[in-house]
RNA sequence: GCGCCAGUAGCUCAGUGGACAGAGCAACGGCCUUCUAAGCCGUGGGUCGAAGGUUCGAUCCCUUCCUGGCGCGCCA
């Protein structure tokens, strides 16, 4: 459904039906088929609302003028009722402008469709696992969790909105050394508060976070770990303990930010279950695995690598590498079209042997790895290094408190993912009521209001009553064609991954519509009139609401 | 040394192989007796890090260099 009213594509077609009829008619000559077809934005309103460089494109396979062939083109895209002129100018541009009735009519689509207008219905739809955030339960989350958790699941939205079948997916580490240091430092914690003697490890995890971690263990398990004697185990099952805490933690935190997870994965079931072996038996058959002094290699200098990995160490344990393919592994078995994983900064040397990997296992480019830069923290102009070991960071919940989830989700998805951001708490907070989250919310809480004093009037509000030739002002049509915009602007946000898209087509929208307003007297005793601007105004409350909803921002009636 | 990301307006950042490079904030000047002024209108502000190359056309692609950040464990 959503389908049919992308524009973009409409365009498109139009173009591409205008060059096979025109060789058709024997116009031109058939080689100008194998030229792609390409729409663009033009910058300047003057030259239409939609362009193709197509005749520039095709000019030296054609061996004629690109302004010749724009001319042969130009009447075949004429006759199309979407379309109202096209023009062919300067170098060679194919300009088109969108008929006005086209436009009034996509809007008065839009209110039939309300919060369904732009969401895709495919007809196999493809099942996605994205996976982001999973930082490792060995603390809470921080600023650049909260950054791919944002980032995360409005992709996981703009996915859900065109068509596919999302699941959210958090990976826990809780393997390893990290988990082990975790323990021991909860065990020291533990001594300290009892009043023993002990020895905190200079590695361990400083955070005050801790002694809460073991004030916790104390009061609920204390017997419980009277009977346990010191030593591994009892590292071990303190370990266990502090892991589902933090782990419980986390989910606490992210769900208050509008972000929930189907799965949460425990590394520890892929050892349990033997996935890991499996996966290094399944490289083995694909010939990439060779011993080497005790330790089994995978050899990804073959997929680009700039050396080989370890997978297995001399002692037989698992590198983090291998349970790391075993664990994608394991996503792909699970019947999965497509993987998508956010990665942090510090990872971004691993995007290559891992892409070996599962290249090596078969699976060619089923995964996409996306690359969350690094957050600089600001406080009072200075920047604020984060660092869990030594306990000195800002944390996820702090930043939600600061200055609540509607702008933080926002500040977080409007630059694209690979710049690095400055986020300046103090500023974010302080000048809040100069967000750029208040202005979009503004404009839907303006429309909500004006549908109340409607109501409070009697206004009989009836879209389908609305008359197309009292939206012929500059800012109406403009705003109308912003509106038309949503679908493509939609898919194209989703199919490049890139949420920040949304948050500038949404600022163009709102800016479009505060022009209007104030241009125009909505409510006036000109019923026809008054009906024909709620309608638009209509119109753009279920764009901002839909396109707010796919960034997890509220969209407020009132202000 | 190698690799990744970035270098665009005073600040934070968009942007595209094409037509005069944009937004927000900051600065300056206007606009509320009438539907929310968290708003609107206007002004100023740029050798798109540098130099070459490819192209009809480059801020965008390629090469080299400079600057900033990060990574370069058989830690996770």
């Amino acid at each position: 459904m959503g389908n049919t009213l992308n524009l973009k594509n409409q365009i498109a077609e139009i173009v591409k039906n205008a060059v096979a009829t025109a060789v058709d008619d024997g116009a031109i000559p058939p080689e100008i088929r194998g030229v792609d077809v390409k729409i663009e934005y033009p910058r300047d309103q003057k030259f239409g609302d939609y362009a193709t460089p197509f005749a520039l494109e095709s000019a030296r396979v054609m061996k004629r003028s690109p302004m010749e062939i724009g001319s042969i083109l130009a009447p075949y895209m004429g006759g199309d009722s979407r379309i109202d002129t096209v023009e062919v100018v300067k170098p060679g541009f194919i300009n088109m402008f969108i008929s006005r009735k086209f436009l009034f009519d996509t809007m008065k689509e839009i209110i039939r469709q309300g919060q369904d207008f732009g969401k895709v219905k495919k007809e196999e739809p493809k099942r996605i696992n994205i996976e982001f955030v999973s930082a490792n339960p060995t603390g809470p989350l921080n600023i650049v969790n909260a950054r791919a958790a944002a980032v995360g699941d409005t992709i996981a939205n703009l996915l859900e909105f065109t068509g596919d079948i999302v699941d959210r997916e958090f990976y826990v580490n809780d393997h390893g050394n990290q988990v082990d240091l975790l323990g021991l430092s909860v065990r020291e914690r533990m001594r300290e508060l009892r009043g023993e003697q002990s020895e905190f490890p200079e590695d361990g995890y400083h955070g005050e976070y801790v002694r809460d971690i073991a004030r916790h263990i104390l009061e609920e398990c204390g017997d419980e770990t009277e009977g346990i004697e010191d030593g591994a185990g009892l590292v071990e099952y303190l370990a266990s303990k502090a892991v589902e805490y933090n782990v419980d933690g986390q989910r606490r935190d992210l769900e208050a930010f509008n972000v929930r997870f189907a799965n949460w994965f425990r590394e520890k079931t892929l050892h349990d279950a033997g996935r890991v072996g499996g996966t290094l038996d399944a490289l083995r058959s694909r010939g990439v695995v060779y011993s080497d002094e005790g330790k089994e290699f995978f050899r990804s200098t073959g997929f680009g690598d700039d050396k080989d990995r370890v997978l297995v160490r001399d002692d037989g344990r698992p590198t983090y590498f291998l349970a790391d393919i075993a664990y994608h592994h394991d996503k792909i078995m699970r019947g999965y079209d497509h993987l998508i994983d956010i990665w942090g900064p510090d990872h971004h040397g691993h995007i290559t042997r891992m892409e070996g990997a599962m290249d090596a296992l078969g699976f060619g480019k089923i995964l996409t790895i996306l690359v969350a830069q690094q957050v600089n923290l600001l406080l009072e102009g200075e920047t604020v290094k984060m660092s869990k070991r030594l306990g000195q960071f800002s944390t996820m919940r702090d930043l939600i408190e600061e200055i609540g989830v509607d702008v933080a989700r926002y500040f977080f998805v409007m630059r694209s993912l690979e710049s690095h951001l400055d986020f300046d708490l103090a500023l974010a907070k302080k000048e809040s009521s100069e967000n750029p989250v208040f202005y979009l919310q503004y404009a839907h809480a303006r429309i909500c209001s004006l549908f109340r004093e409607g109501n409070t009037r009697n206004v009989p509000y009836d879209p389908a009553s609305a008359i197309e030739s009292h939206l012929c002002h500059e800012a109406s049509v403009l705003l109308m064609k912003h509106l038309a915009r949503f679908p493509e602007e939609i898919l194209d946000a989703a199919e490049k991954c890139e949420p920040h898209r949304v948050t500038s087509y949404l600022m163009k929208v709102a800016q479009a519509f505060h022009r209007f307003y104030s241009e125009h007297r909505i409510l006036t005793d000109d019923i026809e009139r008054t009906v024909t601007y709620l309608a638009l105004s209509d119109a753009v409350r279920i764009v901002m609401a839909n396109g707010l909803g796919i960034l997890g921002v509220t969209a407020p009636e009132r202000m």
